[in-house]
DNA sequence: TTCCGTGCAAATGATTTGCAGGACT
DNA sequence: AGTCCTGCAAATCATTTGCACGGAA
């Protein structure tokens, strides 16, 4: 489902300038949803080895401007990515000590968050949602001592 | 109210051992409850000029895995730091285009955050939930061009 | 012709780490 | 002794920026 075409679209009606390098962005983000920058990055020079990583950062900037992407740093490897746009709300919830992250749905927040920002009389565009515990095993097996979290690539344990 | 004992204590009872510089960085960040590291490191060694940078930070992850800190990256300024151990829980609610945070309060969340985790067999130690949107100043100013939001410090725009 | 977007490379900002000496157990 | 913690400084990682050029409005 080419949702790249409606990104496109929401960015023109906001008076982005549509450029080779940042359709190139979007359509490589949209393509994976979630990544690290550094992961986009290759992706987008797989495509068009000419694109810097500049580009890549300035579009980033722009697309999350737009509501279109979140940056989630988890504080477990690099920071990464998500494209949120036309996507169903979820959160995350994360073991802070072995560092599983599952991502879930709770659509009875979607609502309450729309009246949180109209109380504000904000118009919302996305959100991040993080809730920090510890997984069954990790609440069983390290009761007392915490365990030096070890480095997980995120894109590894997103669900 | 001496906060600082309780996080000491529960410390404790993680197994985490108590120095004498974990105990001032530990007392400084309850003091500020929000901070950036920069400021934190300021502090402490304004109180203590040997205690080095790595330590404050090696410190802040502590309390992080501890479910005493969070850390907020808003994408404005350098992230920042907050103490929400024993705090009520509060969200934010920031706008894109001129960087305003606002803090806010929704106590219906907390038992359905408490209910996911459970769900998944998770403890809740804490969350972080940011809304993202376009505040009613920059809704009727900026319909259509994204302005380059304004580099706003941090502290000066948390509530 | 005036902006705006880009590539490139260097700069910056935040955080982490290797190492050697001390302190705690 | 053996492990944990620290200060220091250098390294790393992610991201931003200055500059000069090319293309679009």
């Amino acid at each position: 489902m080419k949702r790249f075409v409606e990104v496109e679209q929401l960015l023109r009606t906001k008076g982005v300038r549509l450029t080779d390098q940042r359709r190139l962005v979007v359509r490589r983000a949209v393509a994976y949803l979630h990544f690290t920058s550094e992961e986009l990055v290759r992706d987008v020079k797989a495509f068009d080895p000419s694109v810097a990583r500049g580009t890549v950062y300035r579009t980033l900037a722009l697309l999350h401007q737009a509501g279109v992407v979140e940056k989630h740093d988890f504080r477990y490897g690099p920071p990464n990515y998500e494209v949120t746009f036309a996507k169903a709300h979820h959160d995350h919830l994360m073991c802070i000590r072995c560092g599983e992250i599952i991502e879930f749905q709770e659509p009875r927040w979607e609502p309450m968050q729309e009246a949180a920002a109209k109380r504000y009389g904000y118009q919302l565009l996305s959100h991040t949602h993080k809730l920090y515990g510890l997984c069954g095993t990790c609440q069983r097996a390290g009761a007392k001592r915490l365990a030096k979290p070890p480095r997980l690539h995120v894109e590894e344990v997103v669900a």
